[in-house]
DNA sequence: CATTTTATAATTTGATCATATTTTAGGGGT
DNA sequence: ACCCCTAAAATATGATCAAATTATAAAATG
């Protein structure tokens, strides 16, 4: 007698899994150079063998995880170089995504994104860093939600996978006071339906907040 | 008495399904729109069913398959909004990808790019579709390796993965006799050391390519 | 004699398979 | 058209085999 599967949601295991990592990896409960095994998630989701290695192949093929060779795998670890690629990547994206995003604005998604703003200007006063880094990932992929550009929105969120947890360690070190945001400035432009300021404001906080990513590492490397 | 699993390579089955899957998709045996069925891949690989599942779940986070919702997997169809995508992606990355490749040019993988470029052209010459189909992934693939920038890497070759059948429908439409390459102008480019004029000649090449598959939307849809 | 190196055993982890359960699609019947 | 019923395909589990790391002991070197 085999205990049946029918986990509480409507999702299939692999997909719950999958997202409970994901959101692991994204707002930092795992660090980069940590190991992930298969054996510890079973034990700790609950989940069956299957599964967790679904949702594993998953991560790994959309750069959350890396596999290391030997069977290991690990929470990857940024270079240098990384970060460069990171930046060109995101400064490619980012704005055409928000450019897009502008011609397909309404008035209710324009009052989401900016109660998310706001969420998040609230985390930054309580120096609450998992409350940032979360409304800052909701921002953003908001937008690329909107963009209506399924293919480059894939490519930009395999991106914040990619300095998800690098990202957790700068705000640990430098405090979410030291963030700013050219958010408002974003809103503002697609407001007016400017879709090239629009554009332009988001390529100044990409920018912005990668370089924060690359100074924490010229420090430590 | 369970029989081992001791498949020839060295690589776990899991890998030689994806490779096999990948191939599958990039060099046109498995055309847009297509249905794929994990007890059908069971039967046609004689692979058993975890290695299958964790292959799909891999191809589909790269975009060469498509999770339909219920349970169905499938070959994506692109729409003419997603060519659009990819070509401005490819722009982007391509190029960069070519201007790094130019610094780390040695005699060695030059050699091996011309002795590409030139099989490239006698596939052409022969109408031989596949061999096309190959040799042109291989010649920018290499590129790709050389270029030694592993994320922007990883985002380009999705993008193959994209577009690999809606291109040897292309060609099965237009013939091979009707395809241009910007090859050699790139090859002399690099050859020079002259990393700005390689990433141009690659983003023409790219464009060319790419043009092309959206004129056969046009026509059909 | 202490320390490092090497070889071997034990334990943990990963990979695959066979089977049970659940869900979906399709085919009569009303 | 709608609804039940059947068949097939997908999902999930536990068991089993294989491989790798860690721990342990032996040997060699300084």
């Amino acid at each position: 007698m085999i205990k049946p599967q029918k986990n509480g949601a409507g999702l299939p295991t692999h997909e719950l899994v999958y997202r409970q990592l994901r959101d692991m990896v994204l707002f930092g409960e795992l660090l980069p150079g940590q190991a992930v095994t298969i054996q510890g998630l079973i034990l700790h989701l609950s989940a069956g063998m299957t599964p967790v290695r679904e949702a594993l192949r998953r991560l790994i093929a959309e750069g959350a995880l890396e596999a290391q060779g030997n069977r290991r795998i690990s929470v990857p670890r940024l270079t240098r170089a990384n970060v460069d690629e990171l930046i060109f990547a995101r400064q490619a994206i980012d704005p055409k995504l928000v450019f897009m995003a502008t011609s397909n604005i309404t008035k209710a998604n324009m009052a989401a994104l900016t109660a998310e703003d706001e969420a998040l200007d609230r985390a930054i006063v309580a120096g609450n860093i998992p409350g940032y880094l979360q409304h800052n990932y909701r921002f953003h992929t908001m937008l690329y939600d909107i963009a209506d550009a399924p293919i480059l929105r894939s490519v930009a969120l395999r991106m914040w996978l990619r300095f998800g947890p690098s990202l957790r360690v700068v705000c640990g070190r430098v405090g979410t006071q030291n963030l700013v945001d050219e958010h408002k400035e974003v809103l503002a432009a697609m407001a007016e339906g400017d879709a090239e300021r629009a554009a332009a404001a988001i390529r100044a906080d990409v920018l912005q907040g990668m370089e924060q990513v690359r100074r924490t590492f010229d420090v430590s490397d």
